[in-house]
RNA sequence: GCUCGGAUGGUGGAAUUGGUAGACACGUUGGACUUAAAAUCCAAUGACCAUUAUCGGUCGUGCGGGUUCAAGUCCCGCUCCGAGUACCA
């Protein structure tokens, strides 16, 4: 009998869901002291459009490590749940009027049905679920924590806000080393006291983890939506092209800048692949530099500006300020008002986009003013310039045109002096932006001294004269935290006078409203705004009918909701809570135990935003004493995409005419999609399946592959072909295959196998369903080992030392590939293996035991059947990893590689024990040496011992 | 522009510290079994040259150099592809 594999898969998914096989054990119930273990894929989110192969690449990785784990005896955590707050669901709603929460129940529910299929050892008993208010109560709460706490840069850590309040009563704000905004203004320990309530609660604001700030964000008043900067294109919005403004709206950020060194230096020690530190380093953008005042001459002002560069003081030939800079309009001259007013004006409409994107423009314009240089006192002329960044440093750059190339082209389009500091470098081309031993020149007392150098005596001169200071500058920008969106957490924030207020802590979750349209109100507020039942009585700690807010009791709740990342950014600890998820966000026990992922796998387009975030909360949550852990995820495996390959049609613009892809094609013709469902592995396409899908082709003329009109019946023969592009794998793009229809024709340890085999798992590749009948001749074969027909074959006698020998190999093979990932690889050396015992017909239980054990985690499904025949009552995911035994694969001889001047000519069996002198004795003696060396005498023999002999001559 | 990856047969991809390049699989070709097909099994398969089918030879890991007895692997200089990021002072 061959080997069934739809009804062994459906037999033991059901085993293992009604055994809870998976179950992880809770630190209290785990009385054998087996250590944790935590493996973790980046949860999904259940879109409309379901899983496709790409989709379970990363989980069938994970599952294998899981299980690999458990059998060695490690108390697994291997959880999954769902992301399921976002904007899909929400465009959803708009169009059709269903509640978002509907169609993503629907959604998970056919995500666990895919899932299941694939014989995942999920504890599905901890499943969590972004959008369950039971979850995002903990959310709201560990926002509400954010809001009651500030960060000293002094500790390097959080603490609670009230502790900053007694230091503002004890000596105001101006010595303290602590995270805020860039705008506080100085008070004294008298001043704190005296300020009134509000305005004590308005300088907190400025100082608490999270905050309301005015931002900048994209309003496009035709769709009456806040737009993302990635879906606005040339300053008109992707959908529909409309108008997109900038507008300034209250947003809640959060302070991530306050954590952008610890972040930095987090990485070190965490088991992530480069290309993801780097990009987090990129982001978090670290410059060392200082910050250097400059008088305003005929004026109070000073503009300080960041640099990295202190040693280039004295090639400092202007200023530029960023157009939004604030003192831009102070320090204009009348007569320059007016020009000024007109680049201004003109840079503002100019969106952000298009300012990135038209880089090579020079434009800029003089303001009249002019700086003083702080060591020279020389007059600089201050410019506006849309290169430099509002955003950046200070917005205000002191340019040296002789070492930054865009100073140097500004200064050359308008005409302004450069002076060369570099001493023998030529500057008549481009600047010099080396920062080599090149020596300083002209620069007073930093004159002959190499760049590095410079830089520490230049900022060392600035300090004492006071009017530079040492500063390291971030890029890392605090996040914006508010989204004008139905289907996100709610913030628990209530406001009184304008002012924000936490609900308490024991009134959460406060749950989302019901509206009856999805989108945002006519004025412009976010769709929360719809809501009848959206405020806050004081008194009864309950939502209350918008009509009653009367600003004593009743007041007003916020509208906007928290981003897709909030729920993303801690769910990795709510997993390890079992029992108490009412009582707290995880409980101390079980955090203790589980500490963090020990093997966190996903995709790397995370790498700057959740995996930056999860971070910062975890770090947070440290210094607030919930957590003892400093780092979420202690190692990462970044899987590649799987891309599909699309199938075209080549269609005649005038008459609509199929073209196969071989045929001669007289008119100008467009590519289209076909389904590839409705190819074959020859990319010949199955024309009346083409035909029934898209009613509009009905009666189209399809030309074949032999140039002539295909008319059923006399053609047969002939065939239609389509041309093959490998692309993203999606829906409207018609090359989305269904790990389902995988499932149901080959089965899902085929599929889970053929995925891993597919290639590195870090790897983007195309998926290529004509390569899975390796891996199905596999399973096959592997069945037959145990079996001869429907008998089960496998005996207690001894095996024979060459089965012993090939069975440890490939344990010693998988152990270290498993631990490096590479699937792949493992998966060939079970073919090699199985190849081999079946040639040497063995059926001893004393290796097909052990490589039943060894391919369970790649093909569970058919190791369990095999694993209950050879008469074990346990899951085989209890039994024992198999370890390999040296003693089978000691050799005393060695096949050694003769190679005559480098190139390999033949080989020689010799005794490994055998001495240098001894072996190149033995090769010299072979009659095939002395062949090659026609009688001359060699130059050099050089052996190394079990390795390789070669004869230079 | 910068940063990080990558480039190996017809295809996906193997290759410890430099040590027999192309494992394994797909595909292709030939064969066995069969009335036939499917399934299965066996063999060949980097390119070129040579020869009597033997024994053989040359070239081969994107390109050009280098180090070494020996380079896919190390060093220097390029080309191309992918990803991220972008006027970051």
């Amino acid at each position: 009998m061959a080997y069934q594999f739809k009804d062994i898969e459906a037999k033991w998914q059901k085993f293992w869901a009604e055994n809870k096989t998976f179950k992880a054990q809770q630190p209290s119930e785990n009385q054998e002291t087996k250590k944790p273990f935590y493996v973790l894929d980046m949860f999904p989110y259940p879109s409309g459009a379901g899983l496709h192969v790409g989709h379970p690449l990363g989980y069938i990785a994970s599952d294998i490590y899981a299980r690999y784990k458990r059998h060695q005896g490690y108390n697994v955590l291997h959880p999954q749940g769902y992301d399921s707050f976002g904007l899909p669901a929400e465009q959803y709603a708009i169009q059709t009027g269903q509640h978002p929460a509907k169609t993503t129940k629907a959604n998970i529910k056919r995500y666990r049905e895919q899932l299941d299929r694939i014989g995942f050892s999920f504890d599905w008993s901890r499943e969590v679920r972004t959008s369950d208010p039971k979850y995002y109560r903990w959310t709201q709460w560990i926002f509400i924590q954010l809001f009651k706490s500030y960060y000293d840069y002094e500790d390097q850590k959080a603490k609670p806000i009230d502790e900053l309040v007694e230091k503002f009563q004890k000596q105001g704000n101006a010595e303290l080393n602590v995270a805020c905004d860039e705008d506080v203004s100085e008070f004294s320990a008298e001043d704190w006291k005296g300020f009134s309530d509000e305005k004590k609660e308005e300088v907190l604001l400025q100082y608490r983890l999270t905050y309301l700030a005015e931002t900048e964000v994209n309003w496009c008043p035709a769709l009456g939506t806040v737009l993302a900067n990635d879906e606005i294109v040339n300053g008109l919005s992707e959908r529909g092209g409309h108008p997109v403004e900038r507008k300034k709206m209250k947003q809640w950020s959060m302070r991530i800048s306050a954590y952008a060194e610890r972040l930095l230096q987090g990485l070190e020690d965490l088991e992530w692949s480069d290309s993801i530190k780097e990009s987090q380093r990129n982001w978090i953008g670290k410059s060392v530099g200082a910050l250097i005042q400059f008088k305003i001459q005929n004026s109070k002002f000073k503009i300080s500006a960041f640099t990295t560069r202190p040693d280039t003081i004295f090639g400092v030939s202007f200023m530029t300020l960023a157009p939004e800079h604030e003192l831009v309009e102070k320090i204009t001259t009348a007569e320059q008002k007016e020009t000024v007013e007109n680049y201004i004006a003109e840079t503002a409409k100019r969106s952000e986009r298009e300012r990135l994107a038209d880089v090579k423009t020079i434009s800029g314009v003089f303001t009249g003013a002019y700086a003083e240089h702080p060591l020279t006192k020389q007059p600089i002329p201050i410019w506006i310039g849309d290169y430099v960044l509002a955003g950046y440093g200070t917005g205000a750059v002191m340019a040296v045109p002789c070492g930054d190339q865009r100073d140097y082209d500004f200064a050359k389009h308008f005409d302004i002096p450069i002076p060369n500091i570099f001493k023998d470098t030529d500057i008549s081309k481009e600047a010099f932006g080396e920062k080599d031993n090149t020596l300083i020149t002209n620069s007073d007392f930093l004159d002959d001294l190499p760049i590095k150098k410079a830089i520490k005596v230049a900022i060392q001169a600035l300090e004492d004269k006071g009017v530079g200071t040492a500063k390291t500058n971030y890029r890392l920008r605090d996040a914006v935290f508010s989204r004008q969106r139905y289907w996100g957490e709610p913030f628990p924030v209530y406001y009184v006078n304008g002012l924000p207020k936490m609900i308490d802590e024991k009134h959460l979750p406060l749950k989302l409203p019901e509206v009856e349209k999805y989108l945002p109100t006519e004025d412009g507020e976010p769709p929360l705004g719809r809501a009848q039942t959206w405020a806050w009585n004081t008194k009864s700690n309950q939502v209350v009918d918008n009509n009653k807010i009367d600003h004593k009791m009743v007041f007003p709740l916020e509208l906007n909701t928290m981003p897709g990342w909030a729920g993303s950014s801690w769910y990795m600890f709510r997993y390890m809570e079992t029992d108490k998820r009412d009582e707290v966000f995880a409980s101390q026990d079980a955090l203790d135990y589980w500490q963090n992922v020990n093997l966190y796998v996903g995709g790397s387009e995370h790498a700057t935003g959740h995996l930056l975030y999860s971070r910062f909360w975890t770090k947070f949550l440290k210094d607030r004493g919930f957590l003892k852990v400093e780092e979420p995820f202690q190692r990462m495996i970044n899987q590649g995409m799987i891309l599909g390959e699309s199938a075209f049609v080549k269609r005649g613009n005038e008459t609509g005419n199929f073209y196969s892809e071989g045929s001669e094609i007289k008119e100008d013709y467009q590519k289209i999609h076909a389904d590839v469902n409705l190819v074959n592995t020859s990319n010949e396409l199955d024309i009346e399946g083409f035909k029934q899908w898209r009613p509009e082709f009905q009666n189209a003329i399809f030309i074949g592959e032999n140039g002539k009109v295909l008319s059923f019946g006399e053609d047969l023969g002939v065939a239609f072909k389509v041309s093959r592009e490998v692309e993203k794998m999606s829906k409207s793009k018609y090359n989305v295959v269904n790990p389902d229809d995988v499932c149901d024709e080959y089965g899902a340890d085929a599929l889970r196998l053929f995925e891993m085999f597919l290639g590195p798992i870090d790897q983007a590749k195309p998926w290529n369903t004509a390569g899975l009948s390796g891996v199905v001749g596999f399973l096959k074969k592997l069945w037959k080992l145990y079996h001869d027909g429907d008998n089960f074959t496998v005996t207690e006698d001894k095996a024979d030392k060459k089965a012993l020998k090939i069975l440890h190999q490939t344990i010693k093979k998988v152990n270290t590939d498993i631990e490096d990932f590479s699937f792949n690889t493992s998966v060939s050396s079970f073919m090699i293996c199985v190849n081999e015992l079946n040639q040497l017909k063995c059926n001893s239980r004393e290796v097909l035991e052990p490589l039943c054990v060894l391919v369970a985690p790649f093909a569970p499904h058919i190791a369990e059947e095999i694993w209950e025949k050879l008469g074990h009552q346990n899951s085989v995911s209890l039994a024992k990893y198999p370890e390999h035994e040296e003693q089978y694969l000691v050799e005393d001889t060695k096949t050694y590689p003769i190679s005559f001047n480098g190139k390999m000519r033949f080989t020689l069996d010799l005794k490994l024990s055998l001495s240098k002198d001894e072996i190149e004795e033995q090769v010299m003696q072979d009659e095939r040496t002395q062949k090659q060396l026609q009688g001359r005498t060699p130059k050099k023999v050089i052996v190394v011992p079990g390795k390789i002999v070669n004869i230079v001559g």
